[in-house]
DNA sequence: ATAAAGGTTAAAGTATACTTCAAGGTCAAG
DNA sequence: CTTGACCTTGAAGTATACTTTAACCTTTAT
């Protein structure tokens, strides 16, 4: 597919696309005898991925390390195994700090605003 | 407390203190005779759970927006409700996504590298 | 064959979220 | 009574993550 199609797809501009591509987050696209950017589907689920991570928190740097090092096997097993599991140890972070917040909007949603702390 | 020994309790900057009181994202600091911020402890886990909430991907916009919800009745309970429900939604969003990206982690931690599907 | 809708690039512009700077006031210790 | 460590402001500067602009090329439909 061309970019436009990703685009509506992945519900992120053309102009991002390329701009991930530019700065190495996204692999740099094989081209049409045009030069035209051309995409197979495995690269939707990605791109969303990528999307839900930037949502999440994390920063294009982050997410792009985090990329390499799912994907590549240019470190050692020890080094990617102490980098996965400090990313892991800070998603646990994460969760948690949601489910506080959600413990908060269920105590005013229940009405027990004695048990608001936090935000407010 | 001053604002030096605010910023020391929850690593924010001064300079960031005094930006997030400028926008309204944090309330008008009373002052002293000379002009000085000074804050009581009770803003210390207020800006902890703004630092939390920033790296959970919320913008400070959002997040003024939920500490307003969460602080003030100025909505009736009806628009209340709906706007937090909203808000209760995107978390177990943002959970699920986190859990999800966790899997990956653990497949690959596993060495079941076949698992593998989104990043990377 | 020409218009519409797509594609390309590099560079400049924008929004958000700070961070630094300049110029100065306050206050406790020696 | 001055030094150092605080504090104040507004304005300018920076990093990140896009977004827009300009100038141009390709493909497809009529």
């Amino acid at each position: 597919m061309q970019i436009k199609e990703l685009s509506d797809k992945t519900g992120l501009s053309k102009e991002t696309i390329r701009y991930y591509e530019k700065i190495g987050l996204l692999p740099k696209a094989k081209r049409s005898e045009s030069g035209y950017r051309y995409y197979n589907n495995d690269i939707v689920e990605k791109i969303r991925m990528i999307h839900i991570a930037k949502g999440l928190g994390f920063s294009l740097t982050e997410i792009k390390d985090l990329t390499k090092l799912l994907f590549l096997n240019n470190l050692t097993k020890k080094e990617m195994a102490k980098k996965l599991e400090t990313k892991r140890y800070e998603i646990d972070q994460k969760i948690q700090s949601l489910q506080t917040i959600k413990k908060e909007i269920n105590n005013v949603l229940k009405g027990n605003c004695e048990y608001r702390n936090y935000l407010g």
